[in-house]
RNA sequence: GCACCCGUAGCUCAGUUGGAUAGAGUACCAGAUUCCGAAUCUGGGGGUCACAGGUUCAAAUCCUGUCGGGUGCGCCA
């Protein structure tokens, strides 16, 4: 199906081309002036000036053609030169029809469905989740599930970090904490015990640890240097060490993820490409895509007018617009993300074909996913603009700074949920529940209000900004929140039960009220909506369309009576089924964000 | 120093190819419930869109510069 704005657009784009313009300027959105009209067109103003003619007069000509469409009620040339449209109310209902027997709910489709790997999550193993993998996991997962309703075929991937020297010091903590464990003999070729030797509980002691520890002592951390050299070198005590901190380390994240309804389809990790490396890394140097660099390979990334030397003001020389090189392989003769990330890209293209990737990590990362894309590109894996960084802002306390706990330490996603699970029952007891729900039905209502407040709270920004982390605003009902909407789903849901209840069943949808015209035209928006967050891979499209669904179903639940004595049957039939398309497309809106309505609260 | 992101109401944030009177939420003020869930709705005040130039019929949006904040910048990931 069509949206009522697109249907718009091919009458006035066929209106300009009639007149010798060009097909662009019939682009037709939502009015910014609703009390003037439905929607609007503004192409008159330009088209006239390119073609030398009085805009005006050009829109008086281009009016009465689009006037003939059967949706079209009345067309008003405003202004410079604005056409204002006002669609019939039979069209309307029309159109809130068709979104309630439509599949996408009237989101519409992608004109070219794409194989799309999405590398979100980038969890490390050994270190707990903290506040900042909130954003990737969240915004991944939407990505997916937007992409994926739109038709695209998604592989989300969550790419562990499982192959750096995180795992180096985490060999040597283990090793100090338990020597005699039979990994930590060179000579042990295996097998070696099912059971692992540390809990999550372990891990997250002896990592911080360990890794303080390396900044000041220079042994240590050389010890865990080496560690690492003889992990990728294939030590079988150290690879099956490893293959034990990702199991325990996975089912533990796998906790996180599910408060946040975050899923990935591939468990996959820096370890997974190690097969791929070695052999990757004879091929560039053969094609003589790398070469030597102080004793290190690197690919030169570096374009025309990057890393130009120059003179700074104090004498000393500079490079202008720096570009550091693609290192494939260390001075030490280790590899790092470099190279795994290129792996990785090689082995998706192998493994699983796709016609992009999109990696939704950090913005800090920007420089990193540049070097790895410049690579990949040069050395004909995959062409620059099918690889796209999606970067996002940090997550700040309400000073403005990266968020921290009052101790000053970084929050773990496992305490921040646990957080707004608390604050979400507190609310949930503050607003008093009906008395009939019980302690099970409550707490699963708590986990979805929490989930919805923090999966709400974090889309809704743009995904380049950062963003303040306000618990307390998050969770409330009041206002732009998760919370809110989770209630406008659940007093449809109400509504129907009693319409059930009752007797009545939906009816032929007839659109008088104004209300209820702000309402279906609430409901046409939703296919730009999703079409704009797939173009721009930005959620908080969705975030607006979602709340001014909300919103302007509150406004119509208000104004006009649905069940209410007195209301005539055709009118409680036509608002029942209307509230089903409504409610059909919150739950659309609502299943893209990963946030899911109770059936009461 | 160089590069990227950002600067919009007291606060938190939207604002698709440049369009009409720059919008939400919150906070504040005033209203609405004998009736469907008031966790709601209606209305009000609140703005030099950081600043200065430029492009044009039209700029929060595009260009240049300045100021302010954040981030990154060869062998940690």
């Amino acid at each position: 199906m069509t949206d009522l704005a697109t249907q718009l657009a091919g009458a006035c784009s066929a209106a300009f081309e009639s007149e010798g313009l060009e097909a662009r300027w019939g682009a037709v959105k939502q009015s910014d002036r609703p009390e003037l009209a439905d929607f609007q067109c503004n192409g008159c103003m330009g088209a006239a000036k390119q073609a030398g003619m009085n805009p005006r007069e050009l829109a008086a000509k281009i009016a009465p053609k689009i006037g003939e469409h059967p949706s079209i009620e009345r067309v008003d040339v405003a202004g410079p030169g604005f056409l204002n449209i006002v669609v019939s109310n039979s069209a309307l209902a029309e159109q809130a029809t068709l979104i309630g027997a439509d599949d996408r709910a009237g989101g519409g489709a992608v004109d070219a469905p794409e194989k799309v790997v999405v590398d979100f999550g980038g969890p490390n193993v050994a270190k707990p989740m903290h506040v900042g993998h909130l954003r990737s996991a969240v915004i991944g997962d939407t990505l997916v599930r937007l992409l994926r309703f739109l038709g695209d075929d998604v592989t989300g991937d969550v790419h562990l970090g499982d192959w750096g020297l995180q795992m180096g010091l985490l060999i040597v903590a283990v090793k100090d904490d338990q020597p005699d464990l039979p990994y930590f003999d060179a000579g042990n070729q295996g097998p070696f015990p099912a059971e692992p030797p540390v809990t999550m509980v372990d891990l997250s002691r002896l990592y911080p640890m360990a890794s303080a520890r390396s900044k000041d002592d220079e042994a240590y951390a050389k010890r865990a240097q080496d560690a690492v050299a003889e992990m990728q070198a294939g030590r079988p005590g150290y690879r099956a060490l490893l293959q034990h901190f990702i199991d325990v380390s996975v089912a533990a994240l796998k906790v996180d993820y599910g408060f946040l309804d975050v899923s990935f389809d591939l468990w996959k990790g820096e370890s997974d490409v190690d097969p791929l490396i070695a052999p990757m890394i004879e091929e560039l140097k053969s094609k003589g895509f790398a070469h030597e660099d102080d004793g290190a390979w690197i690919i030169d990334i570096a374009r025309e007018g990057e890393n130009v030397e120059t003179v700074g003001k104090d004498g000393q020389p500079r490079l202008k617009n720096p570009m550091p090189p693609f290192m494939l392989v260390n001075s030490r003769g280790a590899t790092g993300y470099h190279a795994t990330d290129l792996a990785t890209i090689k082995d998706r293209i192998e493994t699983i074909g796709p016609d992009r990737m999109l990696y939704v990590v950090d913005q800090r990362q920007a420089l990193h996913f540049e070097q790895v894309y410049r690579a990949a590109d040069k050395v004909g894996y995959l062409s620059m603009d099918r690889l796209e960084h999606l970067g996002f802002g940090t997550v700040n306390g309400k000073d403005g700074k990266p968020f921290k706990t009052r101790e000053g330490g970084t929050l773990r996603l496992a305490d921040l949920n646990q957080m707004a699970l608390d604050e979400a029952t507190l609310r949930i007891g503050e607003a008093g529940l009906s008395g009939d729900i019980g302690e099970d039905e409550k707490g699963e209502i708590g986990k979805l209000v929490a989930r919805a407040a923090l999966r709400f709270a974090d889309l809704q920004n743009q995904r380049t900004t950062n963003y303040v982390f306000d618990l307390e605003r998050f969770t409330s009902f009041e206002g732009k929140t998760g919370p809110y909407l989770l209630y406008a789903a659940v007093r449809i849901k109400a509504l129907l039960r009693r319409a059930a209840d009752e007797g009545v069943v939906r009816g032929e949808i007839k659109v008088e009220a104004a209300e209820e015209r702000k309402l279906v035209l609430a409901l046409d928006g939703f296919a730009l909506a999703l079409h704009l967050a797939r173009e721009k891979r930005m959620p908080h499209f969705v975030c607006e369309h979602v709340y001014g669904l909300s919103q302007a179903f509150s406004a119509f639940y208000s104004a006009c009576p649905i069940l209410k004595d007195g209301v005539e049957a055709e009118t409680k039939a036509s608002r029942i089924a209307l509230c089903k398309v409504v409610l059909h497309q919150l739950e659309a809106g609502l299943g893209i964000l990963g946030i899911t309505a109770p059936e009461r609260m």
